[in-house]
DNA sequence: GTAGGGTTAG
């Protein structure tokens, strides 16, 4: 096989040892005219040797990283078949060489190959640098592989590279990123020398660990700051759900004339989709469009999100169609989208798109599947999505799959099913699970089911005084009103506090806030006189106030004085009065739409001709025209 | 040829 004029010893025999990655079946015989970086494996390397060799040209032609990376991790001797073309053909130190090989495999999907590498360089002669242990030190963060990273520290003080300030920082950041925030604490107070990287990486890494107040210290204590120590911050913020604070920090930064880029534009625009702040998302988006920041992916579906989870599904719409690029990321947020405003068949529709241009869904495309199907109503295309995504897509359902199931079942009427669906599932049900099946108890009216859910909800969740209220509703609906009681009694005995309902409606930048029952709004007096005359009008159309909701120890009249102080109410009529006919009037709460408001919504966008749009925390509802984009299935 | 932010569910 090989050619002759190669010697034995300049060349250790290498047909049959196993190679990684090579093709099967027989190797090609080399053409006369063959291409210099034509092979992929040691063998076929070999066979281009000798025929360089034979025609006479230099050594120098073969591409060296090809040669390291058919070489590495194949057999020892063809390692040292690379190293004796390294060593006849480079022109730069071997070291060097491998190091560049190292980082391509620590960059890689399979880091544990940088790992391999090296124990193969450790064992031979060849000399270890800086370059080389900042490499395996990547390798053994993706990894998490602590032990070996300390003893690639233990190395770099024995080499005595101790004072790189580049190693030390890749030291610091492997012992961060594998959670050791203690030693990388201790590591960072004693170094000699930092710079702003240093203190970048122990920002960055408390925040994932979510201790804010720590990085903010470090932030607030930093001798300089770049872009992305502003950038760790806000992200932080937004990570660990505080993105006013996020918001606030941009503002800051904004004021300390620091630029935006990409990575601070998402993390803003994120804070904009969890706070449904429109006015400061376009602002963002005319910026990073100003700045070329379109063509980045991870830009535009932080757009679709924020205009998503701030109403404007047309303008998501629009960013998507625009994108050059797409990823499943920019689908599966589409789709989700689409769920969230009751565009069930959209959702499907776009599905198929997707799977036709070849992209292959994720989790989280069926979880928003499935939640536009249990939205709709849609109870056997939910089923078939269900047994779809292991069967054809090879994607284990997460609790979040199951509990979309059991909302789409109980929903649908199917109580029975949805109970034995939970008790057989292969995961331990949630709280999140429980309450998909009292939802559903208290849409059909069942006090069994009911009560089954909140035993175990009592459990996994005793502190959320949702449930309680769940419960006693369907217990009113049924007037068995000694079991309300208990209820209460049940809530007051175990300290559940009632989660103070709040809505906010956004006007001209402003962001105004109504907390139910509360009256600290300057336009209070107006607001509740409009309200009144509102209420006549309602009346007339013969809206009847739904006290069910109201779990409280009072007569029907007081019961009615508290729905008539719904967050929700508050926020519309000041929207109402605060802006021209015609304008929409877009609001966010943090529970869910009670069934009263629900109802009074409706009516009062026929009333006063508007479109009515409200974010709640599980989707949006539009009321238009006397009805509601959820079709009351919600 | 070296180090430090980011997207969809919740």
């Amino acid at each position: 096989m090989l050619s002759p004029t190669v010697s034995s010893r300049q060349l250790p025999p290498l047909q049959n040892t196993p190679t990684q990655n090579t093709p099967k079946g027989p190797n090609p015989c080399p053409p006369s005219n063959l291409p210099a970086n034509h092979f992929s494996s040691p063998s076929q390397l070999q066979q281009l040797h000798s025929h360089l060799i034979k025609s006479g040209r230099p050594l120098s032609t073969l591409p060296l990283s090809q040669v390291a990376a058919v070489c590495a991790l194949s057999s020892p001797s063809a390692f040292s078949y690379a190293r004796q073309i390294f060593h006849r053909a480079a022109h730069q130190p071997e070291t060097v060489l491998w190091n560049s090989h190292l980082n391509s495999l620590a960059s890689s999907a399979f880091p544990a190959d940088a790992l391999a590498l090296f124990a193969r360089l450790r064992r031979s002669d060849i000399a270890v640098d800086t370059f080389t242990l900042s490499f395996v030190l990547k390798a053994c963060s993706k990894l998490s592989a602590v032990p070996l990273g300390r003893a690639v520290h233990g190395l770099v003080e024995k080499l005595g590279f101790h004072s790189d300030l580049f190693l030390l920082n890749t030291v610091l950041h492997m012992y961060a990123s594998c959670g050791e925030m203690d030693i990388a604490r201790l590591l960072f107070d004693k170094m000699p020398i930092r710079d702003v990287v240093t203190w970048n990486i122990m920002i960055t890494q408390c925040t994932k660990v979510g201790e804010m107040d720590i990085a903010r210290e470090l932030f607030d204590s930093m001798p300089e700051r770049s872009i992305r120590s502003w950038t760790a911050l806000i992200a932080g913020y937004v990570q660990c759900r505080n993105p006013r604070q996020a918001i606030h920090l941009f503002h800051e930064m904004e004021a300390a004339g620091m630029r935006p880029n990409e990575v601070t534009v998402v993390a803003v625009l994120a804070a904009c989709a969890d706070l449904g702040a429109l006015d400061l998302g376009r602002r963002v988006h005319g910026y990073s469009d100003q700045c070329g920041f379109q063509k980045n992916i991870r830009v535009c579906n932080t757009l679709i999100d924020m205009y998503i989870k701030c109403g404007c599904l047309e303008i998501a719409r629009r960013v998507f169609d625009g994108m050059e690029v797409r990823s499943v990321v920019s689908w599966s947020a589409m789709i989700g989208g689409h769920a969230m405003h009751g565009h069930g068949e959209e959702a499907l529709e776009l599905f198929s798109r997707m799977t036709q241009a070849g992209f292959q869904p994720n989790a989280v495309t069926f979880v928003g599947l499935l939640h536009a199907c249990s939205h709709m109503g849609l109870l056997e295309e939910g089923r078939r999505f269900f047994a779809s995504m292991s069967r054809d897509y090879g994607i284990s359902p997460e609790i979040e799959h199951y509990g979309c199931m059991v909302d789409l079942l109980s929903r649908a009427g199917l109580l029975e099913e949805a109970h034995e669906f939970v008790r057989n599932m292969p995961v331990e049900p949630n709280s999140v699970v429980w309450g998909a099946l009292l939802g559903g108890a208290r849409v059909h009216k069942s006090i069994k089911m009911g009560e089954e859910a909140i035993r175990h909800l009592s459990v996994l969740d005793p502190l959320n005084d949702g449930y309680y209220v769940v419960l006693s509703n369907i217990y009113a609906d049924a007037s068995r009103w000694e079991d309300v009681a208990r209820m209460r009694r049940l809530m007051r005995d175990r300290g559940v506090k009632k989660t103070p309902g709040w809505s906010t409606v956004a006007l001209d930048g402003v962001v105004h806030e109504f907390v139910a029952g509360e009256s600290d709004h300057p336009q209070v007096e107006e607001i509740y006189r409009r309200w009144e005359e509102l209420l006549e009008k309602l009346r007339h159309r013969g809206y009847v106030p739904d006290t069910s909701a109201v779990l409280l120890d009072m007569d029907d009249g007081e019961k009615e004085q508290v729905l008539y102080r719904h967050s929700e109410k508050l926020a519309v009529v000041f929207g109402l009065m605060s802006t021209p006919p015609g304008t929409p009037i877009r609001i966010m709460k943090n529970l869910r739409v009670c069934s009263d408001c629900h109802a009074a919504l409706k009516m009062i966008s026929e009333i006063a001709d508007r479109e009515i749009i409200v974010r709640d925390r599980n989707r949006f509802h539009c009321f238009r025209g006397g009805s509601c984009s959820c079709r009351d299935y919600w």
